[in-house]
DNA sequence: GTTAGCACTCTCTTATGGAGAGTGCTAACG
DNA sequence: CGTTAGCACTCTCCATAAGAGAGTGCTAAC
């Protein structure tokens, strides 16, 4: 069934009222703040509609309704409408994030920062990502007279290092003729082509080119950096204040421990990250959609930056499913173009 | 005023009753704690003097005591005692700890989650620094005509990287044999000699023989790498479970956000453990002591690792106040060691 | 110095009774 | 038939009260 005019517009007075006060909003609530020239007990039998339809719900008899996550995706795909950022915060924003920084490490986390100020929630920020990585230069630095640290400098700039061990001892000298030679040799291969390569080498030497193509290997899959910015900021959104109505003590504190343990396990950004659809535009997901991984109270509003296959990132913002969804996506799409400039000056 | 060495006894109780308890400790549950051949009514009498002394508090007339700082204080400098790790506690971490991990970053990581996890509580672990840092290679990759990626490598393994934009365009091959040039010239000094070194050098190479020297610079100073783990498992600590006694929900969800914007601004954990005492022993921070930084609640359990002056860094374990103390210390010491014998081989 | 006894104090829990908010229903209206 | 006024109903929230429980502080005896 299809929602009449009306019934939208009375969802999104809804959605937008809760979003920004965090309390139930009643059917007079909904009148003052509509504009709609209806009497409440109209806007009464059309909530009741929007409840019975699951896009919003009740907790308790007497207590104003709230969206549900079909009600926020409803309000998301259909009702939202665009948002420019107000060109004074787009200058603030871009004025902000071209400070004296020079380090992509540095403009990463500050990029974050900004996000999650200015939304006051938890942002993310990927490093930027070759799809196709290849070898720049390679490096051996003798530590012990068995030991060594092998550093792979890949041509975007990542750096690798890994320890290796020799059944006889090395001198610096030797090392060092052995990088120069694997650093020509190899230059500008990609890991299958560094494999193959290492079978027509030398022994002492194929042995090192393997450990080559396995750190570049690690390059192109690896979990890249991740930043994030702003759990402190998002803790003193209301939904941490207190727990909400028919909710104990103990399930606040699992519903803040969940995001605490997503953050910290890398992987599982990394496995949102990966399943987000390849369109290049700003990707919501509520309440983690179908995926039920103890994250349903949590929105994330996801865009891409960079150059399409070329070396590309990502960054979000993350927060409680009564998010700003308007701005989240106007400030996630303005900080992408930001960054994909940054990219193309690199 | 000294005190007794039955009123030792009992701040021992109770520190280590509330410890383990987290609820205030009255003074039958002292005789029965401690084994004290007394009855409830001398205990009264004793935790009266010790209340005065201000080792103990009591939240409400009736409600037992619970250990101020102080009361922590004497306990860890006095009445603690040693606790080895069991060693079937340290072979286990040991065999943890000794898995197939090859990257440092990954060593740090898994040092603070083992740590983390063995104590319910927040683990620190910053990356090895060297306090002489000598330039070991440079690397300049170009990226547009005008702009290339300047890479600096350590001699401890350090790698630091830095934009830079050229008056006129230059090809990959000149930059390639100034690094190499610059390499040679500069390997194996400090910032300062690299520094008086620019002053000969022809005018193209000094600007970025200053650039590294800069770079060099900020290795030495640099925050150094800071892992952090167990957020998650902190929260879970009872402290965060419900507001204390005579505290608001607000006051609660304060100190739990002090603790976050702590580990998320890295300078504020460098500034701690800059004002570390040289000792190389195991050091004990309680409630922040003097320092008001709005960290009263907290504790931190730190210690070295690493060779004097060489190659060293910190690790250590944060919670609670209520913490306990003497497994914390027993664990660092113990990481400690085996961080140790980790930098020594690298 | 130590102990038994006991009144006292304070918290925590549970129950009780409005006040307030918002609904759902019904009947009337255009 | 959609819209509206009116009103009883439900449920939360808050303040107040009473009782149980825990632990103390004091006093007097050992």
């Amino acid at each position: 069934m299809t929602l009449s005019e009306r019934q939208e517009h009375i969802l999104k007075t809804i959605v937008e009222t809760y979003v920004s006060t965090a309390r139930p909003v009643g059917s007079h609530a909904v009148v003052t703040a509509s504009g709609l020239q209806v009497s409440s007990a109209t806007v009464r039998n059309d909530v009741a509609i929007l409840e019975v339809e699951g896009y919003v719900r009740q907790f308790h008899t007497s207590g104003g309704r709230i969206p549900t996550n079909a009600g926020y995706r409803y309000y998301v795909e259909r009702l939202m409408g665009p948002n420019p950022l107000s060109t004074s915060e787009a200058v603030t924003i871009r004025h902000q994030f071209h400070q004296a920084h020079t380090e992509l490490q540095e403009w990463l986390k500050l990029a974050a920062t900004i996000m999650a100020y200015r939304m006051h929630n938890v942002a993310l920020v990927t490093a930027p990502k070759s799809a196709e990585v290849r070898l720049r230069h390679v490096e051996i630095i003798s530590t012990q007279p068995l030991m060594a640290l092998l550093i792979v400098v890949l041509q975007d700039g990542t750096v690798l290092q890994e320890m290796m061990a020799f059944p006889e001892p090395r001198n610096q000298e030797d090392l060092s003729a052995i990088a120069d030679r694997l650093s020509t040799d190899l230059r500008g291969l990609a890991a299958s082509e560094i494999e193959a390569r290492a079978t027509v080498l030398p022994d002492s030497a194929a042995a090192m080119a393997a450990m080559i193509s396995h750190l570049v290997k690690r390059g192109t899959e690896q979990h890249t950096q991740l930043y994030h910015a702003g759990l402190a900021d998002m803790i003193r959104q209301p939904e941490f204040l207190g727990p909400r109505p028919g909710e104990s003590m103990t399930m606040l504190n699992d519903r803040l421990r969940q995001m605490v343990e997503f953050l910290q396990q890398g992987f599982a950004v990394q496995r949102l990250l990966a399943g987000l659809p390849q369109a290049s535009d700003v990707h919501i997901v509520i309440g983690s959609d179908m995926g039920s991984d103890g994250l349903q109270d949590y929105s994330f509003v996801l865009g891409r930056y960079g150059l399409e296959d070329e070396s590309s990132g990502y960054l979000g913002i993350v927060g409680p499913t009564r998010m700003e969804y308007r701005r989240a996506v106007a400030l996630v799409r303005y900080m992408s173009e930001l960054m994909t400039d940054l990219v193309q000056a690199y």
